[in-house]
DNA sequence: ACCTGAACACCGTTCAAGT
DNA sequence: ACCTGAACACCGTTCAAGT
């Protein structure tokens, strides 16, 4: 992963949609959204940028492409677990680390993929049914879980872009930190409150809380 | 709101920040994200695209004020209630509403704006505050609220991006319902049972749904 | 069938020149 | 101080031409 470079000089295999896609799924990692050109990509790949179109409709087509491989692939991984409770958790997670391991992900999940919002519900409603919800019930219940999974996955992807120019986690702590107490302490007693506590705090055991807060609703509710 | 048409040959008063951020509220709202460009803008302000360098540093400058603005009002317009349940609730229905309305403010909200999310924070904790959440727990709390109201901002952000191209809504019933349907039943049960519900669903009641789901969860967990 | 790379239309941004 | 609009660098996409 860390120095097959950016040019390849041997280029022995022919082109297809499955190379095209995890070059492109290489580059938004390394380099973030805004790096994934044609150009880029078909100088990574040592062709012309027009070869591109030949497998790939266009830059949307390819997007959705590598937002599902990375997806399906975090789905697959998700341990199957006998109790619906710890089964949505674990796909909750699943697309947490995933996200954290492909940020641009996270932005381009609402966008398009439908496949892959629709696995995700596909699976959470199916945990939720497992739960005993009332019938009724089941398709708030799945789509609050997937609405609140898809916002937390929206704010990591907009860390990770702040994440991308400061290097180094205390930069980053700062650069959030500076951000959480840019206004009075007066008009926002709270967010000053809870700024302090950003250091200690742990996005995942955060996002699994919030997880957790839902289910009880659901229990409490259904 | 009608009929002002793309073309202004009046120009009489002289440019400045607020102007130009109602042009592109315009644009934006009318035509979508993709229609608002600095020639578009200069074309409907009369004036060169170079002018408005003066006034706005960027595109993403331009965004993160014509966001904020929006923003902004939805929450002063946001109804002041007494019990904080009610008050969560109002002022989330204030964020969908906006976004309703605005529906490329839930596309752009994750990624520059701190004020706004900043803002929505400090009103959602301080009434997770008010509802007797342990000071332990308000954080999350306040998160995973603000995450949920995101995410589904998101999702109101793509549908619209939807009924842009499909008019009337009946043509985007079934664009949607036939994404919904694309795959098998059989290793799809769930959505294809609530796809059937589609037709007769409101988005707003389920918004609604899962915020009170969320906070019958932090009352039984806190 | 698959690849090349110049060309096209369009974009955000800059800047010398105007008032 | 504010505005103009041509120019620049860059982008997604197309397509005649090659193999």
């Amino acid at each position: 992963m860390a120095t097959t470079g950016h040019r390849n000089a041997r280029r022995t295999d022919a082109l297809s949609k499955q190379r095209i896609v995890e070059a492109a799924i290489e580059i938004l990692d390394r380099d973030g959204e805004d790096a994934l050109t044609f150009r880029a990509l078909a100088a990574h790949l040592a062709t012309g940028s027009g070869a591109i179109y030949w497998h790939v409709a266009n830059k949307n087509d390819l997007l959705t492409a590598a937002t599902d491989r990375v997806f399906f692939h975090a789905m697959a991984d998700a341990a199957h677990q006998t109790r619906p409770r710890e089964s949505i958790r674990a796909i909750a997670l699943g697309v947490f680390d995933a996200i954290d391991a492909h940020p641009w992900v996270g932005a381009q999940l609402p966008r398009e993929p439908w496949s892959a919002l629709l696995q995700l519900f596909e699976r959470i409603g199916g945990q939720v049914q497992a739960l005993g919800v009332f019938e009724a019930a089941q398709f708030n219940c799945a789509s609050a879980l997937v609405n609140y999974i898809l916002g937390v996955a929206q704010q990591n992807a907009a860390s990770a872009r702040l994440l991308l120019h400061e290097t180094g986690r205390t930069a980053f702590l700062e650069a959030v930190t500076a951000r959480w107490t840019q206004h009075d302490r007066a008009a926002y007693p709270f967010v000053h409150q809870v700024a302090t506590q950003l250091r200690e705090h742990d996005d995942r055991e955060q996002f699994l809380a919030g997880i957790d807060i839902f289910l009880a609703g659901v229990e409490s509710a259904c």
